[in-house]
RNA sequence: GGCCCCGUAGCUCAGGGGAUAGAGCGGCCGCCUCCUAAGCGGCAGGUCGAUGGUUCGAAUCCAUCCGGGGUCACCA
């Protein structure tokens, strides 16, 4: 394990190692038997705050393997524990549990802690430096970005900033599905543009792609081309206009993903693994594995489509690897399914040296996900874990009833449309506030609503108080700098309402490292709603209780204190906002 | 029919094997001569879909059912 100089942030982890360190003393001492498995000991926050500050379930978890009463053992570990200045009180309760006070001074320095690390303040190397690629958003580049596509782009970049946060070395990737028959059904659209930008009559045809957006790629391909592919057959001018099209909507696309505030670190493309032996070479490799093999498929249980035959086709062996049923890989003419080019991707970013794959997929794309694993346990000999994100659908409410519509493209509503009316920054936290494998209703009022309705509000409301303190303790002369503010005497935060508001901060590392572990980055939007409650609560008590108030007249050092304390709370809200997209509002209008 | 996801308070949802299951909304009752009441406090409200199993301990893990959604070979 690396040591590093972020490590003492989780204070749980740092008093679950005293445990530890403890029973291994205790094993050296002839108490408890040596080598027993210490993985189920944990180190939490009790959900009642009545059972202390820390819990452990060290003696529970011990007592079988060691051969001792839960109780008894508990007693003994007590004992050792309550030596340790840092603890306050011990006590067994419960089954075992063993329910840690900390001493004040402990919840004093996590503040400083806060103050000092700054944005640092819950970093982690959780990660050690692992290379972690995500893959998201991924749209075919065959029109503007729909609303669809917009929490997949949310949750992957979130998740990106999250994992960097926790230490992984990340690479945030779209892959462009630029390769498929929709990329010359986009090809021949654009061509009716361009047909159009002549004074043609456009023929948009059943199938082919309506939207108004093409009219400018016709623009431009008059611009680019002149009259030069008018009345041409369609073999004359469809690669080329298939180029000029995709290159222009992935244009597009690059700018509706920067105005979600997405930046991607590498564009892969579909096309660009045609022609150069990848898709091939992908495959051999699984061949010599043995996993390649031509055969026939049986039908899908039950339900057998109405077309169906039994037909010989290249099929990847992915029930090797948990898959349901083996996959094609080729079409009955021979060419690629869309599976095989995937293949071959995933394959070129195992060879690329990342130590961990995920994909953020639409829910629809469920069905995918077994086969997907499958080709890249195979692929890296297991490896490279591949963790796939599904993402569920995004319900659009509007005036209390769903809202449909689009300036451009009348039947989806686009990124833009969302962005326009919600702005980007309310937007990513929203798309934040479930987890990714449940819906999401999105509500066009809600969102705007400055009301504890709604929790961008909530969180955003919280900062901006702390930020008015700020401001009006400098006014009256308050230093109000983090290296100032840590200096302070924190002694003096001794109330139990300002001791569990640092306590709330002490959770945020702990909180970064769980979200990190599953790759849950809704974690952090539902910590900060939380965070931000406490503050509120925290705000208020002042109300009753006039000591509580974070600027006490004729008094700079308690001042100080309490200022610390309140800045300490918006380090986390701005390091926490950092990670879901969000800058901290420093003022409510 | 196979596979995947969901099922927790009236509603919308949190809850990495722990103790008496939480939050917001809605309902009821309170709090502004006082740092922003765009806020806060309290009360009421639950067989965690069902039944078995694993475990000292299950909303959480496993199995089988029951509901709801998604998906199912030459689309991507």
């Amino acid at each position: 394990m690396r040591q590093t100089g972020f490590d003492h942030m989780n204070l749980f982890a740092e008093f679950r190692s005293l445990v530890l360190a403890e029973l291994a003393a205790m094993a050296e001492a002839g108490l408890i038997p040596a080598g027993l498995d210490m993985a189920n000991v944990a180190m939490e926050p009790p959900r009642d705050a009545g059972h202390g500050d820390m819990a452990t379930n060290a003696a529970m978890v011990l007592a079988k393997p060691a051969g001792q009463p839960p109780r008894a053992l508990a007693e003994r570990l007590a004992a050792r524990l309550a030596k340790d200045p840092r603890i306050a009180a011990v006590e067994v309760a419960g089954p075992g549990f063993l329910n840690l006070r900390l001493a004040a001074s402990v919840w004093q320095g996590v503040v400083r802690t806060a103050l000092l690390a700054g944005r640092d303040y819950g970093r982690s190397n959780l990660g050690a430096g692992r290379k972690v690629n995500v893959e998201f958003v991924s749209a075919n580049p065959t029109g503007p970005m729909h609303v669809g596509h917009v929490r997949g782009a949310v949750v992957g970049d979130a998740l990106a900033a999250l994992l960097a946060f926790a230490g992984w070395d990340v690479t945030r990737e779209y892959y462009i599905n630029d390769g498929g028959a929709q990329v010359n059904v986009l090809a021949r659209s654009a061509y009716e543009r361009y047909r159009e930008a002549h004074g043609l009559e456009p023929e948009i045809r059943e199938g082919l792609y309506p939207g108004d957006y093409l009219i400018p790629v016709g623009e431009a391909l008059k611009a680019r081309y002149g009259t030069s592919l008018l009345n041409q057959p369609e073999a004359v001018w469809l690669a080329d206009v298939r180029d000029f099209a995709t290159d222009m909507m992935m244009e597009m696309i690059r700018a509706d993903l920067a105005a979600l505030n997405v930046r991607m670190d590498v564009y892969s493309s579909e096309k660009a693994l045609y022609g150069t032996g990848k898709i091939e070479a992908a495959l051999e490799a699984l061949r010599a594995k043995g996993l390649i093999y031509e055969g026939i498929l049986e039908p899908p249980k039950g339900k057998t489509p109405e077309d169906w035959e039994p037909r010989e086709q290249t099929l990847f062996r992915s029930t090797a690897y948990g898959d349901d049923v083996d996959r094609p890989v080729k079409k009955s003419d021979g060419s690629w399914t869309y599976f095989a080019p995937d293949i071959a991707y995933h394959y070129d970013k195992v060879c690329r040296g990342f130590d961990e794959l995920i994909d953020i997929f639409g829910a629809d794309h469920g069905g995918y996900v077994k086969r997907m694993k499958a080709a890249v346990a195979a692929l890296s000999d297991e490896r490279v874990p591949l963790d796939i994100k599904l993402i569920q659908l995004v319900k659009l409410w509007k005036n209390g009833a769903p809202f449909k519509m689009s300036k451009r493209a009348g039947t989806f509503v686009t990124l833009r449309d969302v962005v326009d009316q919600a702005g980007a920054e309310v937007t990513r936290f929203m798309m934040l506030t479930r987890k990714n494998d449940v819906a999401l209703d999105f509500d066009f009022d809600k969102v705007l609503e400055q009301s504890k309705d709604n929790p961008v509000f909530y969180v955003q409301y919280a900062s901006a108080r702390i930020h008015s303190i700020l401001r009006k303790a400098a006014e009256i002369g308050i230093a109000v700098d983090d290296v100032a503010l840590a200096a302070a005497d924190l002694t003096l935060l001794t109330h139990q309402a300002e001791i569990d508001m640092a306590r709330k901060i002490a959770e945020w590392p702990r909180l970064v490292e769980i979200a990190a572990k599953g790759n849950e980055p809704h974690r952090v939007a539902f910590y900060l709603y939380e965070l931000a409650s406490d503050f509120h609560g925290l705000w208020n008590r002042g109300s009753d209780d006039t000591s509580l108030r974070f600027i006490q007249e004729g008094n700079p050092a308690v001042s100080s204190s309490k200022i610390a304390l309140v800045r300490a709370t918006g380090v986390v809200i701005s390091a926490g906002l950092a990670i879901l997209g969000v800058t901290p509002a420093v003022e409510m209008r």
